[in-house]
DNA sequence: CTATTCTGAATGAATGTTCAACAAATGATG
DNA sequence: CATCATTTGTTGAACATTCATTCAGAATAG
């Protein structure tokens, strides 16, 4: 089940930024040796933001969230945000480059875990998909809430389509190899199509949060649509029904 | 390929609305026996108002639509929409109840149409969600703008799931008889999740207008799906690739 | 003439942004 | 080490703008 879209607490809200941003920190500090307490905070408090505005997305819509629930929800003041992010705008668009971001490490993560076998990676790519630390109502509901803008918004769809330049490609490509090893029948970019088109349909469907859909039940439909397109990779759990 | 996001020119939207405000207005005289120029008159004005909403939506999205776009677009003037509709969120809810409408009515329509085979019938709901009467660029960013939306206001989302409560049923009514006619292996509605949640997602695609997914491609993906999950009841247009 | 529909300016609330003052950390100097 | 200067970070009130709503009166239909 999908944990309740409660905003983090604070005190567990600030563990989880500093403890994020120290590895940040830490690698931006390997790049420049300079002025590093003092660029360090000011990460901590850029990312402190942004998982505050992801909370208010989440909570309450774009459309509802305001720079002064932001700021209070990092527990700050007002004009903190006009001072670390330019605007609201820039705030928005920071915070959504950042789920990209963390969208993207993670399934590339996932991939390369999975080794060299096509298969073994399309799976892998699935189920990321499905990962608690990505899929969660808080992450979702912000997503969806990006997606409702993004098509008055060149530079939302920007950067909510970084999740598909590289990664249809991969889809196509991984597509393209078990047709090869299979003999199946499907054009692979358009399978492809079809099975990112679902993954993001299910995560649209796990953020509605209507019927009684979870994470596992979503994962179980992503897994079956593997078995029915490509049968001899991902032979079906239980033979078929014979009465 | 879709059509422009462009609204409508004035001329053709007051054509369009009384189009549809005409068929309105019968089916509202038949139960109603009264004042009848009047209602009709009405009827008319909160159709007017209810595409310029969609028309707004389209192009400024959820956040920038104002009451003063919605009533310049309609051609009207500013205190209109509080005459008709009582307030903004009124207004709203009226404009996604009357799209969800429109959506359930097209494929009931559909379903009837296709006859008593379960096959005919689910192919045919694939194919009405990709009718260019209701998969438009205008009307799929509307729908998306109230999905941004819909995790915070439970009335948004109870409209929005009305896709959803009988509509999901028929898919796995339907999934359970192909899976009794072509002994599958699947369970029906974790099969029938994995359908519906695709077509959301190549809406979504769509919507989104990157790569170059078209409603032809989007459909061929749905198909391909189709034949992939039901061999037996859609044979693939070409054999496998034997080389 | 009466009821209904419509207009457009006025109003008030919400909110993004600015900014002058303040606090804290860093660095320089003796 | 102590002291001051400077840069950086933060605050909260003030400001300007946008926008939904109201409403008194005009226009129109019955």
């Amino acid at each position: 089940m999908l944990e309740t879209v409660t905003p983090m607490k604070t005190a567990e809200a600030r563990e989880a930024v500093l403890e994020s941003a120290r590895k940040n920190g830490e690698s931006a500090r390997k790049n420049e040796t300079e002025k590093r307490g003092r660029k360090a905070s000011k990460e901590v408090r850029q990312l402190q933001l942004i998982e505050a505005t992801i909370d208010s997305l989440a909570k309450r819509g774009y459309s509802e969230t305001t720079m002064a629930d932001v700021a209070d929800g990092a527990g700050l003041s007002r004009g903190i945000v006009n001072f670390h992010f330019e605007s609201k705008e820039k705030l928005l668009v920071a915070t959504l480059a950042y789920m990209a971001d963390e969208y993207a490490a993670h399934w590339r993560a996932a991939l390369t875990r999975a080794g060299d076998d096509p298969a073994r990676q399309l799976r892998a790519l699935v189920a990321a998909d499905f990962d608690r630390s990505i899929c969660n109502k808080r992450k979702l509901a912000a997503w969806c809430a990006f997606w409702g803008e993004a098509k008055s918004r060149p530079t939302y769809q920007a950067l909510c389509g970084a999740r598909d330049a590289a990664y249809q490609k991969i889809f196509i490509d991984l597509c393209a190899a078990l047709k090869e090893s299979g003999d199946y029948a499907y054009e692979p970019q358009v399978m492809a199509l079809a099975l990112s088109a679902m993954l993001e349909g299910l995560w649209l469907r796990l953020m509605m949060g209507t019927e009684d859909v979870t994470r596992e039940s979503a994962l179980q439909a992503a897994n079956e649509f593997l078995s029915a397109a490509f049968p001899k990779h991902y032979p079906w759990a239980s033979g078929p029904k014979k009465a």
